[in-house]
RNA sequence: GGAGGGGUUCCAGAGCGGUCAAAUGGGGCGGGCUGUAAACCCGUUGACUUCGGUCUUCGAAAGUUCGAAUCUUUCCCCCUCCA
């Protein structure tokens, strides 16, 4: 087999190919072009894309040249796919910041150096905004049949949770195997990768270039990535987990792939970090918290570089140990004499921004969740000043996981 | 166009004149156990509060009433069936 293809396979990547066979010839042959689409509905990408950038790392790492397909076009139809409802649309200006912003991250993770595998980003709105409705339906439209269109589960699985699918959505799968056509045409590209729920996308992209232009492309759909837990993911307690310091920062980054579950921390490495297959192998026995800090340092380091992954595991050692405060932990400052050189509990956790109500940290208060260098605060009427605090700084928890340094002024 | 059903707090979903900031489940958060895991147990889950209360919420607006998520009217939206 292809070596692209088994370390497709051996990290666990591999869910579906339309034909695995000529497709391992053809890579052992020569190098190609292969994309991934991404939607830019929010103005960052979060872990849950992750799998799909690792698979174009692992194109380039084979001599491959991923090709990123920023859906600008396709964002403002919106996919059915996975979703019993129409998402909202976005306007112009929202969606050209969400592409910028999308292909900066991408850039984080993608060797841009390399003329050979140097990735190249594509708008698909930029053939998309001038379609002509009547030549696109002659030719173009006339490859697909109704018949076939409602037998894909984005369309059957709507119609049968009496959902409804407005015929804008309807036409989603017909502009992605569009794209799929013309980035063939353009830039000779053959394979597309996505999720499995993109398979159907997928096959009639596959299907219109056979009709279009008789030519080859081919498929590869990933297994949608499930925690142990059988939540989906990306999305956590706090919120999504953004790929992007903007959003969340290289600590929150760093405590989240330390927090994986058990069951899923070898699983995890061979997908989300360059290790070697076989060294993963050789590791997997190694004590489970040892495997997560280094998942969450092989994690961070691609995103924030060597640096942030080596303080956030700083900063979370020291954090945990409980005894001193790290100089590496999030922090803030705040001007004491703003708040005549004393401010209550509530006030300095709003601030903190850690939470924005103060109900909420009254709750928190009451439940023994807030420390202050360790001390439970009992009180929620607690008052920091230069007489409670003889230095100037201070460790606030909030629970077990939340730490912020305070440095008072 | 005709006939029905429906829009409730993060989600699902009860409530159908006062005892409703609204049952129950899920999720979240916090505590306990532990390993910053899972499972389990407990608490909590609109905002503000001088902890007495106060204010805003049940698709939107107007009305009936001492009092409305609950009744009436109009409007908006969704679904089903018939044409």
């Amino acid at each position: 087999m292809n070596k692209f293809l088994k370390e497709f396979k051996d990290r666990g990547l591999f869910y579906q190919c339309t034909s695995e066979e000529e497709l391992s010839k053809l890579l052992d042959k020569e190098k190609i072009n292969g994309y991934i689409g991404f939607d830019c509905t929010a103005e960052s990408l979060h872990v849950g894309s992750l799998l799909q950038i690792m698979c174009l790392r692992l194109l380039q790492k084979h001599g491959h040249r991923p090709i990123v397909l920023i859906g600008g076009g396709t964002t403002r139809i919106g996919d059915p796919s996975g979703k019993d409802k129409t998402r909202k649309i976005l306007n112009e200006k929202e969606i050209d910041k969400n592409i910028k912003n999308i292909e900066k991250i991408l850039k984080n993770f993608l060797d841009t150096k390399n003329p050979k595998t140097k990735p190249i980003f594509v708008n698909n709105y930029s053939w998309l905004k001038g379609l002509n409705y009547i030549s696109f339906l002659r030719d173009i439209g006339k490859h697909f049949t109704i018949n076939k269109m409602l037998s894909f589960d984005s369309v059957k699985t709507r119609l049968e949770r009496e959902q409804s699918l407005s015929y804008m959505e309807f036409n989603y799968m017909i502009l992605q195997a569009y794209d799929f056509l013309e980035l063939n045409k353009k830039k000779n590209c053959v394979l597309q990768i996505g999720g499995s729920d993109q398979w159907g996308n997928i096959v009639n992209g596959v299907e219109l270039i056979k009709r279009y232009s008789n030519k080859q492309g081919y498929g590869l759909t990933t297994p949608l990535i499930t925690l142990a837990s059988g939540t989906k993911m990306g999305k956590t307690e706090a919120g999504a987990i953004w790929l992007d310091k903007k959003f969340l920062s290289a600590y929150d980054y760093w405590q989240f792939w330390r927090n994986t579950d058990d069951r899923d921390v070898v699983r995890f490495l061979k997908v989300f970090t360059d290790l070697e297959t076989n060294e993963i192998y050789n590791l997997q026995n190694n004590n489970i918290n040892q495997l997560k800090i280094l998942l969450a340092n092989e994690a961070t380091m691609m995103l924030h570089g060597k640096k942030a992954a080596q303080n956030s595991e700083k900063a979370a050692k020291e954090a945990f140990s409980g005894n001193s405060l790290g100089s590496n932990l999030p922090s803030i400052k705040i001007k004491l004499k703003e708040w005549n050189d004393k401010i209550n509990i509530v006030d300095l956790i709003i601030l903190s921004k850690l939470e924005k109500s103060k109900s909420e940290i009254r709750r928190l208060v009451k439940g023994n969740a807030i420390k202050i260098d360790d001390k439970i605060i009992t009180d929620d009427k607690f008052i920091i000043d230069n007489q409670s605090i003889k230095k100037n700084y201070l460790k606030l928890s909030i629970g077990k996981k939340r730490h912020i340094k305070i440095n008072l002024s």
